[in-house]
DNA sequence: TCTGGGGTCCTAGGACCC
DNA sequence: TCTGGGGTCCTAGGACCC
């Protein structure tokens, strides 16, 4: 039986979260920024229309912004990561096999459903398609559209399809077109567009005269696979309908856990430098705790604003292993600002640090070592401060209770000049309804 | 003045071992 | 004068994704 791939994505997602609790976006030129509302990072189909691309710097658009009335809106991640769970639930209900593959799509294995005698009921898994996106438009209020396919990377480019022509009604199925349409298809539509061909790889391949989907389809596995890599390879068989890829219905746990900002305002001492590493040590260490791993380093990082380049500039990481593996905020931010400190040159202005918590692993395999100076009973209380403190700030907020080391000033704090309320997470902030 | 954050996978090359 | 070879592990860097 023939697989049925389906990628479910949501349409300009953060515009479209701020526009369930502010209906007034609608129809409206929208943009969502970046911490420190720094770059737009999803545009609403006025913005794109504007010729507005993803990444753009928002002071690069201020004066096209006051022209047409754009409204840019600070990003409100709370918001719309509890707007992701809900989607996310209710596309659950379609299939037994789903993959979260990021914030706003998931894979839906369909395989077997809507099959006839003899095949595939092509016109049935459009409908299905059709009550997919309905269903989410009712029950969550965000637009998304539906590509199928044989193969995750067929389905990707289904969805692509679905989304550029209106004809398909925000539903597309590749096996739903002749194999001559199909052709048709691929030919109109730049390589560069196929999930996992990037910027690069899509110059080289147009060096060597494969410049739609048809082209790289068409073209020897083998000898891209030489040129290119493993990688490549795979998706030429993909487009062919030869599946490489799974669906990971069970999300693996993550091999490391970063946090890193960009501060509100450069920093020049290393007071706030410290502060800001303890901060993100801490998110980092909430995170880690969360999945239930143990950190086996610490990797510190600092660099200057590389833009200001009549500035002088520095960057540098260091990796901190620990004698033993933890998931304690205070052994964490200790070595973190060890590590800051063995990287921190004086007569910089910086713009920002990072944390990478690496080696992580489950906490069973804890391995006592020959100088281990751990006593048991600390070790013990120790983990009933860390799930006390976690309890606490999952009630009462991020940041309610926190190490004195990560200051009260915060200057270096992002900025985020018009964020729209946590209408879903936080009591105090419920949307209002007014009746007239 | 103002330019994001968090991940994954693959490959090449060096270190090391026997 | 003559100076191996094969395998594994680790890391850094590049490319990609959203």
């Amino acid at each position: 039986m023939s697989r049925v791939i389906a990628l479910v994505d949501a349409n300009n997602f953060y515009v479209s979260c701020e526009r369930v609790f502010n209906p007034k976006l609608v129809g409206r030129p929208v943009v969502v920024l970046s911490n420190n509302d720094g770059i737009c990072v999803a545009r609403s189909n006025e913005v794109k229309a504007l010729g507005v691309k993803m990444g753009t710097p928002w002071f690069q658009i201020q004066d096209l912004a006051g022209r047409h009335g754009i409204v840019a809106l600070s990003s409100n991640y709370t918001l719309y990561a509890d707007l992701s769970n809900r989607i996310m639930a209710t596309l659950a209900g379609f299939s037994p096999k789903q993959e979260v593959y990021s914030i706003d799509e998931c894979f839906l294995d369909l395989t077997g459903m809507h099959h006839r005698m003899g095949g595939i009921d092509h016109a049935a898994l459009i409908d299905f398609g059709q009550t997919i996106r309905t269903r989410v438009g009712r029950w969550v209020g965000l637009p998304v559209c539906v590509g199928m396919g044989s193969t995750k990377t067929l389905a990707k480019l289904a969805n692509h399809v679905a989304k550029k022509r209106p004809q398909f009604s925000g539903v597309f199925h590749y096996g739903q077109i002749s194999a001559r349409e199909q052709n048709q298809l691929l030919a109109g539509i730049e390589v560069g567009e196929v999930w996992g061909v990037g910027r690069k790889i899509a110059e080289r391949l147009k060096q060597r005269g494969i410049h739609s989907v048809l082209d790289l389809r068409d073209a020897d596995p083998k000898s891209l696979r030489n040129t290119f890599s493993v990688v490549l390879e795979r998706i030429i068989l993909e487009l062919r309908g030869e599946s490489c890829l799974d669906l990971e219905d069970i999300a693996p746990a993550k091999q490391q856990i970063m946090c890193s900002r960009t501060f509100g305002e450069l920093v020049t001492n290393g007071k706030e430098l410290r502060e800001a590493a303890t901060a993100y040590t801490t998110r980092a260490a909430e995170k880690l705790r969360a999945q239930g791993s143990v950190a086996g380093a610490v990797q510190v990082y600092v660099r200057t604003n590389p833009f200001k380049e009549r500035d002088p500039q520095y960057q540098a990481a260091v990796t901190i292993p620990l004698i033993s593996p933890t998931d304690d905020t205070l052994h964490l931010v200790k070595a973190a600002l060890n590590g800051l400190q063995q990287i921190h040159r004086q007569g910089y202005r910086y713009q920002k640090v990072g944390i990478t918590l690496l080696d992580l692993d489950a906490p069973r395999s804890r391995q006592m070592q020959l100088f281990d100076d751990a006593d048991p009973v600390e070790l013990h209380s120790r983990k009933a401060l860390m799930s006390t403190l976690d309890a606490i700030n999952r009630q009462m907020g991020t940041g309610t209770l926190r190490l004195a080391a990560e200051g009260y000033g915060q200057r270096w704090k992002v900025k985020s000049e018009s964020k729209s309320p946590c209408y879903t997470t936080r009591w105090d902030e419920l949307a209002v309804a007014y009746a007239r």
